[in-house]
RNA sequence: GCCCAUGUAGCUCAGUGGUAGAGCGCAUCCUUGGUAAGGAUGAGAUCACCGGUUCGAUCCCGGUCAUGGGCUCCA
């Protein structure tokens, strides 16, 4: 059986071309360390890498060394050949090698046939496809070298992984690293402390960031349109503690649960209190607080609830992931009647708040019962139903274009519904969850008076939009990379005067625009008009208004857009009245 | 937490076993110039922290902390 040719331009033909760049890297591997074990070489969505157990460690510093021979065992082309045997030859092969690693994964192969390729003297144990030979893999590039467990457990030896991307051209792989180049421009880490955003203190502590004035201002706008949206769609604010007794946490099952995500307790008064990894158990108790009808109900609790959550050091990013952040959370307490309206209705909003922030392409997924769970099989058949039904409603409604099936990849508490926005550089991020609850009511006692008198269980829907509002922050610098849509822009405007001796026009200018609740500034100095531009286009300021003595002589601006140019000279008035219109419109 | 790497001025980075340098930024002064960098001068650094080796450590060694790339998990 020959291997087919696919070409690179394809999913499947781009997997077979990094999978051999793989294998290629690892003869190379093999012949510099003869005394290294090659264990798994995949190829993953932007390159491929190999995990290989060295003799002893190697650093940044080899990876020239392996490219260069992997150069060389291309320049021998040598073909790359499949070869099938019987599985029990295979082991012995590798057992012959002392390859521990190979005869573990030959172990969980069921089939008895087995494929080995080998390309020049290097053989590997390999399902193939792959290119017809080593000559083909002209442009490559080690990218970066990593710990990683064997078989991704803790418990297992770390291996040295190995990052790599190959092209089929010189020209597409430099294509390709200039976009990683860009990639890190974006990276809202460079973004946040050039634009003055926020930052981390080793004073305060890893995972706690500290935003400062624009960044709060971006934090207050998503957050005031969080609270007009929350009100407008039935949602009541409540506000709860940080810290809540040992008892609390019991009753929700966090310290049986979710105790290694918290911090140790504190002790006031002889009481142990925790500071709180979710706000739930506080919403529960609001809700419990007195008797409810059914005929108050869906009742929707919200809150931007900052919670706190023992993360690993190593696995601490930016805003991404931190250690005290903010959800934005709610509770909708309802009956069982009403959760298929409740959960469309929920997915709408979601959908809304993502696309007003920008994000137009979306990753939705249902997950559904896990193994080991609460609740009976007919609790979770009905609310899986729920959750399959709103996702078919907005798909129907061209809210969503399809969505994923997570198969066992619920809470133990129940089906959940994820949103992952993705950015323009097509870059993930998780933000959104619907999650319906069976466990909290039950520890909780939730219940309504139902129309005969009855006191009936009620459905809890845990949800939030954004998720973290710091990590959305995060995915919003990157998103935009920092040049920000007028109404959550910092700074909206700044006035530019050709000459400083303008200054008291200019500053007539930034009253008129801050009367008119515009974010408005401006810049007087006595530097060149070209200095101030480029100033004000780097700090990524939406509109610039440039006056000089001609503006000045007929109460005019000349109006810049960032990154367009100059858009020629309007009244000040109307320009007042366009930014103003925009902020409303959140453009 | 684990593996590897990194830590020098606000930022980006040079540099040396005899206590440091550039560019940008900042301050002051000169310049008042029409759409992405005008000029001069100056301030600014216990070279992450603690310990060791050494006559002497920013540099060598050890530890700690932080950061970066991963593993794992998740908002």
């Amino acid at each position: 059986m020959a291997d087919q040719v696919v070409p690179f331009s394809n999913p499947a033909g781009r997997e077979l071309f990094w999978h051999s760049a793989s294998h290629l890297m690892a003869q190379a591997v093999k012949e510099l360390w003869p005394g290294a074990f090659l264990t798994i070489g995949p190829a993953v969505d932007d390159g491929f890498y190999y995990d290989v157990d060295f003799p002893a460690p190697i650093t940044e510093a080899d990876l020239p060394r392996i490219e260069a021979r992997m150069h060389e065992i291309v320049d021998r082309d040598s073909p790359i050949v499949r070869r099938e045997m019987p599985k029990s030859e295979a082991l012995e092969f590798f057992r012959a090698r002392g390859d521990t690693y190979k005869v573990e994964i030959l172990n969980e192969i069921p089939d008895a046939t087995v494929s080995l390729y080998e390309q020049g003297g290097f053989v590997d144990l390999c399902r193939g496809p792959h290119v017809p030979s080593t000559g083909a893999l002209k442009a490559f590039k080690i990218t970066s070298i990593a710990g990683a467990y064997w078989r991704g457990d803790e418990h297992n030896k770390m291996l040295t992984r190995l990052y790599g991307v190959a092209f089929p051209t010189q020209a597409q792989l430099d294509e390709h690293l200039k976009l990683l180049e860009e990639a890190k421009k974006r990276d809202h880490r460079v973004l946040g402390r050039d634009l003055d955003l926020f930052s981390f203190h080793e004073e305060m502590g890893p995972g706690l960031p500290v935003l400062h004035p624009k960044g709060a201002i971006i934090r207050r706008v998503i957050e005031d349109f969080w609270r007009e949206e929350h009100a407008r769609n039935g949602y009541e604010t409540i506000f709860s503690p940080h810290i809540g007794k040992a008892t609390l946490w019991e009753t929700s099952g966090h310290l049986g649960f979710y105790k290694d995500s918290m911090y140790a307790p504190l002790e006031i008064e002889g009481q142990k209190y925790y500071l709180k990894p979710m706000n739930c158990p506080f919403h529960m108790l609001a809700y419990n607080n007195r008797q409810h009808s059914y005929r108050e109900l869906p009742i929707r609790y919200c809150e931007l609830g900052t919670v706190y959550r023992y993360e690993r050091s190593g696995v601490l990013h930016g805003l991404l992931r931190v250690r005290g952040f903010t959800q934005d959370d709610a509770h909708i307490f309802m009956r069982p009647d009403q959760v298929d309206a409740e959960v469309t209705q929920v997915l709408k909003f979601v959908l809304f708040m993502l696309r007003t922030f920008g994000f137009a392409e979306f990753d939705v997924y249902l997950s559904t019962r896990p193994e080991g769970r609460v609740g009976t099989e007919a609790m979770w058949d009905t609310a899986e139903g729920v959750l399959l039904h709103a996702l078919d409603e907005a798909r129907k409604a061209g809210l969503i274009s399809s969505f994923t099936e997570d198969k066992g990849g619920g809470v133990f508490y129940g089906p959940k519904i994820d949103v992952k926005v993705k950015d323009a550089l097509g870059h993930a991020w998780q933000c959104s969850t619907i999650q319906v609850d069976f466990n909290l009511p039950e520890r909780f006692d939730l219940t309504y008076i139902a129309e005969d008198g009855s006191k009936q269980r009620l459905v809890m829907v845990h949800r939030a939009l954004l998720g973290s509002i710091d990590r959305f922050m995060g995915a919003l610098i990157e998103h935009y990379a920092g040049a920000f849509p007028l109404w959550l822009a910092p700074v909206q405007a700044r006035v530019l005067t050709i000459t400083s001796d303008l200054e008291a026009y200019g500053r007539g200018i930034v009253d008129q625009l801050k009367a008119a609740g515009i974010r408005a500034e401006g810049n007087y100095s006595p530097e060149k008009i070209g200095h101030k531009i480029r100033a004000a286009e780097l700090e990524k300021v939406p509109y610039m208004l440039v006056v000089g003595k001609r503006e000045a002589a007929d109460g005019k601006v000349a109006v810049r857009k960032k990154g367009k140019g100059d858009e020629g000279v309007a009244v000040v008035a109307d320009v007042v009245a366009r930014l103003a219109g925009e902020a409303r419109e959140r453009r």
